[in-house]
DNA sequence: TGGCAATGTCAACAACGCTGACATAAAATG
DNA sequence: CATTTTATGTCAGCGTTGTTGACATTGCCA
């Protein structure tokens, strides 16, 4: 916003100009990225009568083997409601686990049963087999950048979770 | 999937496993990312009454003043129904125009009206903020790296699309 | 003139967000 | 021990936005 005051578009005309078009290059570049890459999990969901919920849940609960329902909800960003409703058929098809708690019985924590473990399996070697692709072809420097582009890209909040998953990350 | 065929786990493991947690960390990093970059924007189209896919087409129009209904469907990839009932909202309340083609009659060309640019003003202020912020934390390399990855990650039509409303770009 | 193209519209449905209200069990606290 | 808070689940209803299928209108084109 510094570079473009409110109702000032005359100083540096051009720098600005350039600014503002990389800058709509940089949205729409995620608007059609994005795009491609839901569209291979989204096929082999729709087979399986399971939507984009569905697949962030079965991520998450691979990712974090036997974490809470409260957790889940903080990384998903989603409501009670709307997550119980998919983890409920997750639960009903047999691809997700819930236990009580044993230090806290009121907690559930969830894993992924074999079937689960072969949809996620499923899920993200596709969603992975697209994002090695574009990082081959775009190389090592590129993908860093990419990298550090989304991270600032992110609330604070996700990013501070972001990050703690990375920590995680086996 | 070169990299790591499916069932074999034993080949390369610690540079396998830095490679597969490697692309786990950008699938995240799109999620996380992509919360945040339409979080702003929806702030605003919620107290309108409005939803993301009016934004994007509001977006898109005024990317391309003056661009039919089918160009509009093949860029936003959605079926006519879904765009009409976007669109006639927009249309009725005077953010968007309708006119009849001069060459081709059965086209319709789309315009933002001076309400409509106001809004998409808005809008397109809030996400440049931050897309702006992240750049310039992230650095010109990286701004680079960004594009090229996220443009490798489209589907080959999207990203046709994307380069042509590029060059289009004023 | 007959066929195809561009658009609009009606109806129905599904996924998945949301709010609000309420219930249960267990932990935590005074 | 009584009360409050926490974690979870559930019912009901609503809104946005995607889908399919069917049908109508208008206008271009061969």
């Amino acid at each position: 916003m510094t570079d473009r005051p409110s109702g000032d578009t005359k100083r540096g005309e051009t720098l600005l100009y350039l600014t503002d078009e990389q800058l709509r290059k940089g949205i729409e570049a995620m608007f059609f990225a994005y795009k491609g890459f839901t569209s291979d999990p989204d096929r082999i969901l729709v087979e399986r009568g399971y939507g984009r919920a569905h697949h962030r849940a079965i991520h998450f609960i691979h990712r974090s083997h036997g974490t809470t329902v409260n957790n889940l909800l903080e990384i998903l960003g989603v409501t009670k409601q709307s997550l119980n409703r998919v983890l409920r058929t997750l639960i009903e098809d047999g691809l997700v686990e819930s236990r009580v708690g044993t230090r806290d019985k009121r907690e559930r924590h969830l894993y992924l049963t074999e079937a689960g473990q072969v949809l996620e399996r499923e899920l993200s070697d596709v969603q992975q087999a697209r994002m090695r692709d574009a990082f081959r072809s775009a190389g090592p420097g590129a993908v860093a950048g990419f990298r550090t582009v989304l991270e600032a890209m992110m609330d604070p909040e996700m990013r501070r979770r972001y990050q703690r998953l990375a920590e995680n990350g086996q």
